[in-house]
DNA sequence: ATTGTTTTCGAAATCACTTTCGATAGGTAT
DNA sequence: ATACCTATCGAAAGTGATTTCGAAAACAAT
């Protein structure tokens, strides 16, 4: 091993006096007893790191013999700069294809441009058209967006808003698991001074914005509608409890049932977790009783289709023997037969208008104030309930 | 105003000598004729500032006394330190909850652990469940996601893949529209070294890995079992003539008559856009055919579900008259009368398959090879076509 | 000409982390 | 004791932006 200090100076002599000297990070070191010198092998420099340089602002100052910061101010709009040179600057920017280096934009701003969204399950069609209304506002406005699914799990809820908010996001979107009962996860984070924006299964212990669906009137009005055709007995399979959606649409069927004077049976009432073959066995249970329901209530339309499934194999005539209507809409929900009576709801706008509300308190961040809006639905009468 | 420079030397005579001098980003400034020097209104300090500072590498090493290289390197299991420090180090970083800025990771390290998704649609079951696979993977790699719709426009794709570069991802995972068939836009930054991994629809003119589904022997066991069940004229509702999933769907169709001795109608084949309405033209054609076909097989399963939701509205027994077989699968194929027969495709598992490729790839930068893998998939017989 | 005012520019600090590499204390053979 | 070697540490230089603020040129008014 030769010195590379000594052979510059052309003692070659003392060349052999090089002794071992560790190793670091998987390359030797040696240490040179002529020169009192320490060195260790060269890397081999990348090929490609010069090709693949992208171009900074420092560049755009060289060229220009100006000073990055001058660079810095033409680009984001500054008033503090002459309209000549900032011309001057976007027309070398544009023709040198420069572009911005996030990260170093990110660490020096302290944003990221970026929002976080957390849902429940992106196979569920709900969550991929929210998902897409989100998308489709925050690009417009130049945010990203970062997914995550909590799996209906309160654990990973809780892991995912550890990881968006490591990734530093400027705001979060967030649609609670049908587990989530504590919420001290997220106020920690929304007194920090994040913005948060609830959709569809919000939260009324935190102070965030929310955006919600007409969840009690769309019960009630699937449920006078079933009323008008005539059913008295009507059965609900309602939601978890601990989801205030479920306890909405619970509200908007014995609203419905006291407008027109039918007697609650708390029988008719079921709190579902949505278990596999637990729809299987309500729809039993309700079937094996003294006097059945004729009209059945699901809180989430795809029970509803699972119902009908089990309801023909026992030979039940829908509607004439019992009715079915349901919250939300697909198009399984209209294909199948019978079609499903629905409060058609409309996730692609609940996305759109999250993503707004949140993009507002973000940019108003010091003195924003917490929204609530409601997404209109619709009730679509299909032949499942057209006696 | 007081020039503070003077102010803190008591001559507080001259702090009348105060004059403007300008405004800069909306702040006064001022400049003082008695002490020659300038100066500006304060800003007020954000409360929140002392409150939300986030715990840094410096702070560690200030607390321990030792260098802020020191912690990065125990933080990132590096040889280069004593096991003792290093455990104090981690210890103290749990204890004061300290969070790495990734920004400040990526720009320093030139890569983002991050990948890119470029999907054509989120609210398409397939592709969602194949982003679910993907995030699956990616989060238990360390890996955040990033994901873009292209509306199956190329435009849009284009401007995705330019918006992921921007980005800084370290891979791109993508799925291309209906529209490209030209892949100049992609090929530029894979030649950068930013590995490519392709899924179902692929291109071959790019040297990516690729992942695919059994396209064409799935077309020949669905062609196939309609022989089997004595189907003579078989129509096949083809994609699009750019997507190089069609042509082999095509071809496993052509194979299976091939096998068979029976002859190729090209009237029986037609290649669609899936433009709306479309299916309907396309199956009143073939009705009017003088030989309307026995069994057709629509590349898309939705396809055949819309043929079979109008082939019941012209009375046409399924499948005594008309069988149907259709690529893909869902809830809806299942459930819908007559229930139809398919190639069931593994979505969850091609997004898994294709996070790990790339992350591969990425992992093995300087020296990977692409890699080419088939997802199988299984032919699920059901009532559309059991003659 | 003098004084007052604005516009424009750039040097330098900052953001939080990584990486390189010089230095040295301490450990083993000989 | 000497020669050789290893392990561990920290100073310093990036990484690519933004922001602050001093300075001076340019302009305007008296």
């Amino acid at each position: 091993m030769e010195c590379p200090n000594c052979k510059l100076n052309e003692d070659l002599k003392f060349t052999r006096k090089v002794v071992k000297a560790g190793i670091v990070r998987g390359v030797q070191r040696y240490y040179c007893n002529h020169c009192k010198t320490h060195f260790s092998e060269k890397r081999k420099v990348k090929i490609e790191d010069k090709n693949s340089h992208q171009i900074t602002i420092l560049d755009i100052a060289n060229h220009l013999g100006i000073a990055p910061s001058t660079v810095s101010k033409a680009l984001n709009n500054k008033s503090d700069i002459n309209i000549e040179t900032k011309n001057l600057i976007i027309k070398l920017a544009t023709d040198l294809n420069y572009k911005p280096n996030h990260f170093a934009k990110s660490l020096s701003r302290g944003n990221s441009n970026t929002i976080g969204v957390i849902i429940p399950n992106i196979e569920r069609p709900f969550f991929a058209a929210v998902l897409a209304g989100i998308q489709s506002v925050a690009s417009k406005a130049g945010y990203r967006v970062i997914i995550c699914q909590s799996d209906e799990s309160h654990q990973t809820e809780i892991l995912n808003i550890q990881t968006l908010m490591a990734s530093r996001v400027d705001g979060l979107l967030i649609s609670h698991t049908k587990e989530t009962s504590t919420f001290e996860h997220l106020k920690i984070h929304l007194n920090k001074g994040v913005p948060i924006v609830h959709f569809d299964r919000i939260s009324n212990e935190i102070n965030s914005s929310k955006i919600t669906h007409q969840n009690k009137e769309g019960s009630f009005l699937l449920v006078e509608h079933l009323i008008e055709k005539g059913c008295k007995r009507i059965a609900i399979l309602a939601g978890p409890k601990e989801l205030l959606i479920s306890n909405d649409r619970l509200d908007g069927y014995l609203a419905a049932l006291n407008k027109y004077d039918i007697p609650v049976d708390e029988n008719l009432i079921y709190n579902s977790n949505f278990q596999k073959d637990e729809t299987t066995k309500v729809l039993d249970f309700w079937l094996s009783l003294e006097n059945p329901p004729d009209a059945i209530f699901t809180v989430f339309y795809l029970n509803a289709i699972e119902m009908m499934v089990e309801a023909k194999k026992r030979n039940i005539k829908i509607p004439e023997d019992i009715a079915f209507v349901g919250f939300g809409d697909d198009l399984i929900a209209e294909l199948f037969e019978p079609s499903l009576t629905v409060f058609h709801l409309f996730p692609f706008k609940m996305g759109e208008n999250a993503a707004n509300v949140l993009i507002d308190n973000i940019l108003n961040q010091t003195d924003y104030f917490p929204q609530e809006h409601q997404i209109k639905g619709e009730l679509i009468i299909r032949k499942s309930s057209k006696k």
